[in-house]
DNA sequence: TGAAATGTTGGGGCG
DNA sequence: ACGCCCCAACATTTC
């Protein structure tokens, strides 16, 4: 048998920027595979959006290793004891995962085969700082955003330089692989047509969205990002999760510019998706326990159809609804609305942040365990550098200021369409002949909203008093 | 990466 | 001319 090494494939889904992928083709031979871990506890195995994402992005790293990528489903310690029997394999290479069934599995996989004497070497090919890096002084983790990000990664030092896609053709594939589509990754209702119009998942499509957002949306980032119908976001978040484009290849991208403050905003939200991997390293709960224990305690409700409503787009507030709905419709929802809805669910409905995770955690292509857990406990007022419980969005304000003409509401809400801007925000306080003209009959065409802003503000503020 | 309540200031209307 | 009130327009505080 010739020198033949494993690439395991995870979130790492290109060929480029990949250390493991480069150790893997210093070798005579390599086997790439993608094993669908279905050990894995359900609350960490990817939701519906992702696996349809997942799918896609399998069959396009297929095509970039010429059809030879493997694909198994199991127990990955049990498929890659196989493999490696059956190839007489001496080396294998994977990009580290940092959530805590990843991490416990990977080691042991990684002790075992040692033990074995094989090379097995694990790379960084998710983040720009490796979590453990970027400490306090006395080597304990950050709590607080802007010195972690400003002091912590700065002092990290800069981000290793993207490295090339290696030039390689030796691949292996093996003769018991599983089709991609064998996984079942798709959905069996037929939800995902628009998902299909808004995305193509490849590494080829990754690098052309950072091109078209550097062209078109990084100039007006820093003011831009707030409107969700301006288009100034990059749109990347799904890609970096699974690794179609790398943070570094990003980082880089905007970083070789003339220095400006828009790359300043857009870099610190990179810094963003860094500190809720941080936290994730730090904090193994951070998908279920709150960091500040004292809302252990806190009185969440128990409504079934308030968060039904919520989940389907039918508040009868329409900055939530439409947000919901391009969550519900794309895979994806837009910064700003993400924060109005998680406000939305968690203050005004008073339900617990766990159930919004779970809504995104199956919804969202950009469903990512650190960056979900991180940014609901920010939303929650529970985080460790939280957004204050005491920071309730107001849904009607936040629109007319970020929505100010309505584009976005009207886009996914359409039958307010007709509503002047006036009342676009808040229906409910439109005088019958303007509902009228619209051809809106509240509680008939469109829902009554279903909770009162003002009080339900009031409750959620006396019950973070109790606590 | 809020909003509402409360406080302060200053110009203009008015007796 | 003066004091008084009203009320934007800010600023500060509170949740």
């Amino acid at each position: 048998m010739t020198d033949i090494s494993i690439m395991w494939f995870r979130q790492d889904l290109r060929m480029a920027d990949n250390d493991a992928l480069i150790s893997a083709c210093r070798h005579k031979a390599v086997l790439p595979i993608f094993i669908f871990d279905n050990t894995l506890p359900e609350n960490v195995t990817e939701g519906s959006a992702s696996r349809w994402w997942l799918h896609y992005g399998l069959k396009s790293l297929d095509d970039s290793l010429d059809g030879c990528l493997s694909v198994f489903c199991g127990r990955p310690l049990d498929v890659l004891k196989s493999l490696v029997k059956k190839y007489d394999v001496k080396s294998l290479y994977w990009n580290r995962c940092y959530d805590a069934f990843s991490v416990r599995r990977d080691s042991e996989i990684k002790t075992f085969f040692k033990g074995e004497g094989l090379v097995v070497e694990s790379f960084n090919g998710s983040l720009l700082w490796e979590p453990w890096t970027v400490t306090k002084a006395d080597g304990s983790p950050y709590k607080v955003f802007t010195p972690f990000y400003r002091r912590g990664c700065v002092n990290a030092g800069a981000p290793p330089l993207p490295s090339p896609r290696p030039d390689f053709s030796s691949w292996i594939k093996d003769d018991e692989s599983l089709a991609v589509d064998d996984l079942g990754l798709l959905p069996k209702l037929g939800w995902d047509k628009t998902m299909k119009e808004m995305w193509t998942v490849s590494e080829a499509e990754a690098v052309s969205r950072l091109d078209d957002f550097i062209e078109c949306g990084l100039s007006n980032y820093k003011i831009g990002r707030d409107y969700p119908a301006s288009g100034f976001t990059s749109g990347l978040s799904p890609y970096l999760h699974y690794g179609q484009i790398s943070a570094r290849q990003v980082w880089y991208a905007v970083k070789n510019l003339p220095p400006d403050e828009n790359i300043d905003t857009f870099c610190s939200e990179l810094g963003w998706r860094e500190f809720s991997y941080n936290l994730l390293f730090f904090n193994p709960d951070l998908q279920r326990k709150n960091i500040r224990a004292k809302f252990d305690f806190f009185n969440w409700r128990v409504n079934d159809d308030d968060l039904k409503a919520w989940q389907k787009g039918q508040t009868g507030v329409p900055i939530i609804d439409a947000g919901m709905r391009e969550l519900w419709q794309t895979g994806f929802m837009h910064n700003r609305v993400r924060m109005l809805v998680g406000s939305f669910l968690v203050k005004n409905l008073r339900l617990h942040w766990h159930h919004g995770e779970r809504w995104f955690w199956d919804c969202l292509v950009d469903a990512d365990l650190a960056s979900n857990s991180a940014s609901w406990q920010w939303i929650a007022g529970c985080g460790a550098d939280a957004s204050p419980y005491f920071r309730i969005f107001n849904p009607v304000t936040q629109s007319e200021k970020f929505d100010g003409n309505g584009d976005y509401v009207r886009k996914f809400v359409p039958e307010l369409a007709k509503l002047p801007n006036k009342y676009l925000f808040r229906p409910w306080e439109a005088p019958e002949d303007v509902l009228l003209s619209a051809n809106v009959e509240l509680g008939k065409t469109y829902p009554h909203p279903i909770v009162d802003l003002k009080i339900s503000r009031q409750n959620a503020l006396d019950e973070f008093k109790q606590i």
